[in-house]
Parts: C-alpha cells; sequence; structure tokens
DNA sequence: CTCGACCACAACCAACGGTTGTCACAGGCA
DNA sequence: TGCCTGTGACAACCGTTGGTTGTGGTCGAG
C-alpha cells in the first residue's frame, strides 16, 4: 500500500521508517508468495500491474479488517457489545433486524453463560446490553441498571412424523400433560431452565433437559425418530429448517406459552447506539391468551 | 480460531501441526499486543472470554480477507475482473449499479492506460472486460474480440462563477467556439485525446489536455478561480462536488456531445459473471440531437 | 556519454517463532 | 489422602525471518 501510494520504493520506505532495502523485499516476498508481480520497476518509480491494481483494494480491506479486529478488545472501543441468548431465538432476529436497519452501526455478539454473569457484565461495562429474562421483578435489578420486556417468543412444539400430536393442527399445553419434552443442551441453572419448569408443573408435563448439547442436528435426528419425544421451539421466521426430516411444527394453543425476553442495560451508559437499539426495539405489547411464569407476570 | 473451535491448546496444536507450547506462546504473544485476555484457562481445556467471544468473528474475517486477497491475483480465480476508464466517468457508475444489482458477484476493477492495452489485455485474458471508446470501427477489432456500445455519457460545461457563461442556462458547442476548455490528465495518445480532437475541431473550439493531473481537487480550485477556463463533466447523478467552490453546471444542447462507452470482451470468455454483466448493460439507444465522432457514427 | 535516481543483491545480525524438556495445578478415582 | 492424567505455562535452545549497511546494475534526462 505505501508502495502504490508513493509510487516509489524509496518514498514508501520513508513513511514505513525502514530501509528501501526492507521494502524491497518486503515486495519481493509478497509477490513470490502470491506468484503474481504487482509492481513493474522502472528507473523512474514503481507502476502497479493489473495484478496489483487487483491486489490493491483487497490489502486495503485486509488492513482495515485487522484494525476493526483490534479495536474490538481496546477499551474505549465504539462498537455495541450485545449479549444473546442463543442464536436461534428470538433475540438473535432482533439484532439481526436491528442490524439491517442500522448496517453503519457497527456490532459485536456473544452469548453469556447465564442471566446472573450477563447482569454482572453489563454492570461492570463489560458488555453494553444483554437479552434475558428476569426471573425476578425489574426492582430486584442491581441499582443502575435498567431493564425493558422487548419481546414475548411464543413457542411451537416440534414433533417427528410418527408422533401421537404430529397430525395435530394446534396443541394446547393440557394436552401434553403426561408427554416428554426434550430440552436438550446446558441450560441447567439458567434462566430457561426456571421457564421449563414453571411450565411443565402448570400444565403436567416433564421436561427433560439433561444431555449434552451436541448441537441441532442430532437434535433433530432424535425427534424425527422419536414416537415420544418432543421440543419446543420459538416461532421464528427466518429460522430454516433442514429438510428431509418429516418435522411437524405444531402451535400452541389457549394458552399459547411465550418466552419473555427483556433487554438489560446500564441506566448511565451513553453509547449512541445503545440509544438506537432501544428506540428501535420500543417495548413488546403482551397478548391476550398467553402463557408466561409467574415471576414474569 | 484453532483453540476457539477445539476448545484445547493441545488439540489445536495438532491440527496447526505445531507444539502445544507453540500455541500457548501464540495466544500469549496475541493478547499482549492487544492487550486484552481471550480464553481463560481451565485444567480441562481454554474457554473464550467475552473479549475472546468479540475478536473470534473479527479474526475470521481478517482470514477470510487474506483468503480472498489471495485469491484475487491467483490464476484461475473467479472474479470478474474490469477494466473501467477514469473513476469520475459513467462507467464507474454502470459497474455500480451493476454490483448493487448482483451484490454476490465478486468484481476486481483496474484502470489500464488506453484502448490499445485494454483490448490486449482482454485478449490475452488479463482482464474480462473493458470499457472503452473504439475510435475504429468493430469489425476491425482483433479476431474472438467482441464489443458492444453500452452507454453515451452526455457531456455538460463546468465553470466557475466568474465566467462568461457562467448565468446561461445551457449552451450549444458553437457559443464555445474561441474559449478555452481545460482537461488535465495525462490523456494524451488515448482515446479522450481523439474525442477532444475532434470535438474541438468540429465546433472551433481548442482543448488544452497539457499539465499534468495534480487530483481533482486543485482542478476544481483552478476553473472555480478563472473567467476563461473550463471544463467538461460527465452528467453524473452520483458524483457529489465539493460545495463552497461556486462551480456551475451548465447543459451542453443542439447538439450535445456524448462520449461513446463500448464494452469489450473476449466471445469465448465463459465466465458466469460477465455474461450477467452484459446482459445487465443492454445495448445504447442512441438519442437524437447528440454529437459524437465521426469515428463512433 | 555521463550523471543521478531508481531498485536489486550480498553480507551481516538481532529478534522472532518454533522446538524439546520440564513444571505447577486441577479433577477423577482408588 | 494420595496417585494419575490431562491441562497450560515456563525455560533454554536454535534456525529462519526481516531488518540493517554497503554496493552494483539499469534506465532516462540532460
Amino acid at each position: 500500500m505505501a508502495v502504490a501510494d508513493a509510487g516509489r520504493f524509496r518514498e514508501a520506505a520513508l513513511t514505513l521508517e525502514i530501509t528501501q532495502q526492507a521494502v524491497s523485499k518486503r515486495i519481493a516476498a509478497l509477490e513470490r508468495d502470491l506468484g503474481a508481480r504487482l509492481f513493474t520497476r522502472t528507473a523512474r518509480g514503481a507502476l502497479l500491474t493489473v495484478d496489483g491494481q487487483v491486489f490493491l483494494p483487497h490489502a486495503r480491506d485486509l488492513l482495515r479488517a485487522e484494525e476493526r479486529a483490534a479495536a474490538s478488545v481496546r477499551p474505549g472501543r465504539r462498537a455495541l457489545r450485545v449479549d444473546v441468548i442463543g442464536r436461534r431465538l428470538a433475540p438473535a432476529d432482533l439484532v439481526r433486524d436491528f442490524h439491517h436497519a442500522h448496517p453503519d452501526t457497527a456490532l459485536d455478539v456473544v452469548t453469556l453463560f447465564d442471566a446472573d454473569t450477563a447482569i454482572s457484565a453489563v454492570r461492570t461495562g463489560t458488555i453494553d446490553a444483554s437479552f434475558r429474562a428476569l426471573t425476578f421483578p425489574a426492582h430486584r435489578l442491581p441499582d443502575g441498571i435498567a431493564a425493558a420486556r422487548v419481546h414475548d417468543e411464543a413457542l411451537e412444539l416440534l414433533t417427528g412424523p410418527g408422533h401421537a400430536l404430529a397430525a395435530a393442527h394446534a396443541v394446547t399445553p393440557a394436552q401434553l400433560a403426561g408427554h416428554r419434552i426434550w430440552m436438550p443442551g446446558n441450560v441447567a441453572g439458567t434462566e430457561w431452565a426456571a421457564f421449563y419448569d414453571d411450565l411443565g408443573a402448570a400444565f403436567g408435563f416433564t421436561i427433560e433437559v439433561t444431555g449434552p448439547d451436541f448441537g441441532t442436528e442430532p437434535l433433530l435426528d432424535t425427534i424425527a425418530d422419536s414416537p415420544h419425544l418432543a421440543t419446543f421451539v420459538g416461532v421464528q421466521t427466518r429460522m430454516v429448517w433442514p429438510a428431509g426430516h418429516g418435522l411437524r411444527r405444531i402451535p400452541l394453543r389457549d394458552p399459547t406459552p411465550v418466552y419473555p425476553h427483556s433487554l438489560i442495560w446500564r441506566a448511565d451508559n451513553p453509547h449512541p447506539a445503545l440509544a438506537a437499539l432501544r428506540a428501535h426495539l420500543g417495548t413488546v405489547r403482551r397478548s391476550a391468551d398467553t402463557w408466561t411464569p409467574k415471576w414474569a407476570r
């Protein structure tokens, strides 16, 4: 880049604060690695070849990417850090929507272990905001931490083609009494576990959260083959389910269980993108005929 | 990336085919350079910290950018290489439009010296297509080279506020007789020079192409201050002119001089993006009351 | 033809990034 | 409790890399 901008090896060496010979060696090594000549050397400087002209913008991209990467962990950074629970749940879509609406706003997305670590990360400023379900009233949040209910995610039943309820157009939670619902993954001790405990207790079915999370594919395989097991998924427009499993998505009604997502942030965080995110999300409009855990009412 | 994927330094070392100690040193050096801890080391592996989670996608971006950069000059590449004459002329906009319509099609844009080198570059396969004005009939192109007239770029007069024609709403080329038109830049010997030679000769004004090109800013400064000099610019919707110069853009009428841009490509080039580009461009519909050089009629 | 500015080549050397060998520490298990 | 295993870190070592200085070849202008 320096040689292309300066037009001369020697002048580039000045700006890089190394010797002309070192520049020569760098360019030679780069050309050797790429297998392409980047400059035509003349007695009055260096001119980009066609390959050089093609390569130059990519080289600039590379340095820009490096700069962004370093800035992402530098204190005093500007990108908004958001904690999103689960990549296949509604908050991931909310963040994508926000990114689509504000493409110039830099976002860094992370996923923390549970709500407690998320809240303390917000408190210390490690992250700027967190999508979580609050399992206690908002006034019991630490001082200076604010929260707003931003999305109620309706749940659907996901079954295999041989499941007893596979043919149903809709199912009520009461109909699930006695059924086995399988939620794999390490949710023990998190707010998800609290949600499922309440849900199962309210309607008399058992939710099994045992077993490690081997990823989404084995889960789907197991569900597809089993006449007894089913699982819950969020009503998502974006998620593309792998075809070929014969899976059924069955709406839940009377009432529809919804998972209450809140956004949590530090009240004194001045980040402009945080204000934009809150404005973009608004607050949830609660719909009738839904069920939420008692701690969310 | 290897450590994050594997979850263990030792396993990452295997995939990288170096020793665990070398991985340790690399991560330590990276953390030192960034000034941030990326992993929390436990007795059963390494877990990403929040900073690590934030940094990881940027690291992946970086390696992707490197891959793209290297691929851009590798023979057997897939990106379409297009030669565009001048970044402030219509072909640049045509390419931008195409990129907007086909955002997934990788494009590399270069600017060659003149039409002859562009044609020979197309012939040898160094580039895939070139936007140029043909100063000779298309049937005199080398064998296997095809061309299509894709855009006629109407010219406007650009003057300073003190210029004799600054107040005019429109100007005919004949009215420019005796005026001085300044086109800086190294256009001597190129198809632009041929165009301007014909244009000046047809209507009796002189076009000065002397002087090196110091960039667009000094050009605009000079034009803005001079009551005698003017220049031509293409009718561009995209170009944002720096404010504060008081510059006037005056349409040319009766007839409007237009610069005839052609796309030149190798007939046997199978690149799918080339077909898409040709389909996107279509062919020019010539409008009445325009002037083109005699070699373009 | 000569001169000056350009870049390349050679020799040298510090420092970087790998290696081997070893250690401290944590968790599982008898 | 104590051993064993697997984790990452540290130390010593060393070849390669990437810089330096010194010099040479080439091209275009005067």
